[in-house]
RNA sequence: GCCAAAAUAGCUCAGGGGUAGAGCGGCUCACUCGUAAUGAGCAGGUCAAGGGUUCAAUUCCCUUUUUUGGCUCCA
């Protein structure tokens, strides 16, 4: 089946799931308010106003119900009915009276019935109840929405379900689930001792164990690296600002309440700062600049604290305190366009170069609230639009959707198992540059003012060292694994030449440990695979004797009788390449 | 911030109005072993914090904190 069509009776099987809880609820209250229930990704859900409360119980009685209703073979039927009569028909359904009221005028009002249950509907539905037979589904969770997702509108209950064509789909699904939930970063890094967060120290603040800084350590040296490389140069700016400072970059008016409170001091407020720009306008600001000297190009992995709301806290993928691998570009009008290409393709390179293939551009353009003259917006929108065609990238534009001070791009990459993330993101900033006004003196002798732009390749560290951890399932690359090699000899005998080896192979530049605990051998080769270390070196006899170590690669397979300098030259190498095993 | 659920040993979890239990992990001892768990013993808990009800609270109730799943937000 082609995959529209399928993607099509996906659609279908899982709104008329949803219709089918619909009445499955409203069976066991009779009281309920409907809201609304579409067909999403991987299934459906239904919003409803109940007399009481829902706990988990419930839903096996809602399955219950669903099914019976299945099995009575009932025919979806459409009907369409005039405004008057569906307002009789839901007179006491309020929600849908509402949405009765946003049908257009010259729209037709449309209803699915199936049994009992009647809907205020578009469709389309299965032709009967007797199509779903077959289909496997599961009612997944209970959660609040807000109707119409308006925060100052009443909290509702949403249940969510999922749903397949059949039953060995919603097997493989569910399988999937639980492999996510392997890849789980919050979970792996407990498992492999990575990082921590503490209640009693602050939500949303990561502390990166050794493991974990072992890996960001691999990071940050191959960024700065890869930035000196790409003609930046790096500085490093305070913690804290006076208030002064976040006034007129605007913060304060805009951004107050994403922000930690203010510190007072010698008089002043200070605040902690939640972004890194007014810093790096200091140091333009600190001297008079010429065309000549631009485009400059400063980088810092600038630590910001922001106040973010308590429910979005997540791992480490939505924290308050974080390390963004920051730029800003200040460039002439002349330099823009190739400064915007540059951008893009270390960006690129800078993903891919851990295993990110699979890239989407997302151009966001003028919103209706914005500063900036209009010729600035067009010509910076039509550099990000050349950029990403030039790079033949897919993307996709949203009209309307940059931030008031400028367009951007967003560079979302797949991992390993096909999910999106959001990480490298291309700003320019028309504000800054007004706000704390900036100028160059052009060869003509007038100051102009020059383009900034904001970038992150990353995003920040905390965030994308978690995407990496889903995205590897905690079985980093040689080039990024905490320890490289377990050393494991047979026998206590061996101690002391693992431990030599051990000793040469850190000297050779290889992170290595070497296991001398009085377990078997067969555990600590088990507690090696657990640490998903990429190579376990076993020694014994034979390898002393013949200086060779015993691969055993992580996943499993073996290379008996490895010359140790070749061992050592293999690792090097894979790690120079940034090569998984 | 909103709706809901959860918080018990380092980890994963069981238990339950009469002051706690397992497995893994840790420590000690014995075993000295060739490709995914050697055995025995010991230690380890203010049952998230504060308040209330009760003769008695880790258990029931309230508040707070944190976490989880959603919603909202993400200049």
């Amino acid at each position: 089946m082609a995959t529209a069509e399928r993607g099509e009776l996906l659609s279908k099987i899982r709104h008329s799931m949803a219709h089918i809880m619909a009445e499955a609820v409203l069976q066991m209250f009779p009281s309920a308010q409907i809201a609304i229930g579409p067909a999403i990704e991987n299934g459906f859900y239904y919003d409803f106003e109940l007399p009481r409360q829902l706990v988990n119980d419930d839903l096996a009685e809602i399955t219950e119900r669903m099914q019976a209703i299945i099995a009575q073979d009932l025919v979806f039927e459409r009907t369409v009915v005039s405004r008057e009569e569906a307002r009789k028909l839901f007179s006491d359904q309020v929600y849908k009276l509402e949405l009765l009221e946003g049908i257009e005028e010259d729209e037709e009002v449309s209803l699915y019935s199936v049994g009992a249950f009647i809907d205020l509907c578009r469709g389309p539905h299965v032709e009967t109840t007797r199509e779903l037979r077959n289909v496997g589904f599961q009612l997944m969770s209970i959660a609040g929405a807000y109707w119409r997702g308006k925060e100052t509108n009443p909290m509702l209950t949403r249940i969510y379900g999922t749903a397949w064509e059949n039953r060995k789909e919603l097997r493989l699904y569910l399988e999937r689930l639980a492999d996510i939930e392997k890849r789980d970063h919050r979970r792996l890094g407990k498992e492999l001792d990575l990082f921590s967060l503490h209640e009693e120290a602050g939500p949303g603040l990561v502390y990166w164990h050794p493991k974990g800084a072992r890996i960001r350590q691999q990071i940050e040296d191959f960024w700065r690296e890869e930035h000196y490389k790409s003609g930046y140069e790096m500085i490093y700016t305070p913690h804290v600002g006076r208030s002064s400072l976040w006034e007129k970059s605007g913060h304060l008016g805009f951004y107050e309440e994403g922000m930690y409170p203010p510190m007072e001091m010698d008089k002043s407020d200070y605040y902690i700062k939640p972004m890194n720009c007014p810093f790096h306008i200091m140091i333009y600001k600190n001297s008079l600049h010429s065309y000549r000297e631009l485009p400059f190009r400063w980088a810092e992995l600038g630590t910001v604290y922001r106040y973010e709301k308590a429910g979005a806290l997540h791992g480490l993928l939505r924290v308050r305190g974080f390390t963004q691998d920051d730029a800003h570009l200040f460039v002439t009008p002349e330099q823009m366009n190739d400064e915007i290409l540059e951008v893009l393709r270390f960006s690129l390179s800078m993903l891919r170069a851990f295993g990110f293939e699979e890239i989407n551009a997302y151009l966001s353009t003028k919103p209706e609230q914005a500063v900036g003259e209009d010729e600035r917006w067009d010509a910076a929108i039509e550099a990000l639009r050349k950029a990403i065609e030039t790079e033949g990238l897919p993307y996709e534009v949203d009209e309307g959707g940059g931030a008031f001070y400028g367009p951007k791009i967003d560079l979302k990459i797949k991992d390993a198992i096909g999910r999106e993330w959001q990480l490298s993101t291309v700003q320019f900033d028309f504000n800054m540059p007004e706000r704390f006004d900036l100028t160059f003196v052009d060869r003509d002798g007038q100051e102009k003012r020059p383009y900034m732009i904001h970038r992150a390749l990353l995003g920040s560290l905390e965030r994308f060292f978690g995407v990496l951890i889903e995205h590897y399932g905690g079985a980093f690359p040689p080039w990024l694994a905490p320890v490289q090699a377990k050393v494991i000899p047979v026998g206590e005998n061996f101690f002391p030449y693992a431990k030599e080896l051990e000793a040469r192979l850190r000297k050779a530049g290889l992170r290595v440990e070497a296991d001398l605990s009085d377990d078997r051998m067969n555990a600590k080769i088990r507690n090696a695979n657990k640490e998903k270390i990429p190579y376990i070196l076993i020694i014994g006899e034979r390898e002393a004797e013949s200086d060779q170590v015993s691969v055993r690669y992580r996943g499993g397979k073996q290379a008996n009788g490895v010359a140790t300098d070749a061992f050592i030259a293999e690792v090097l190498e894979k790690v120079a390449k940034k090569e998984q095993l």
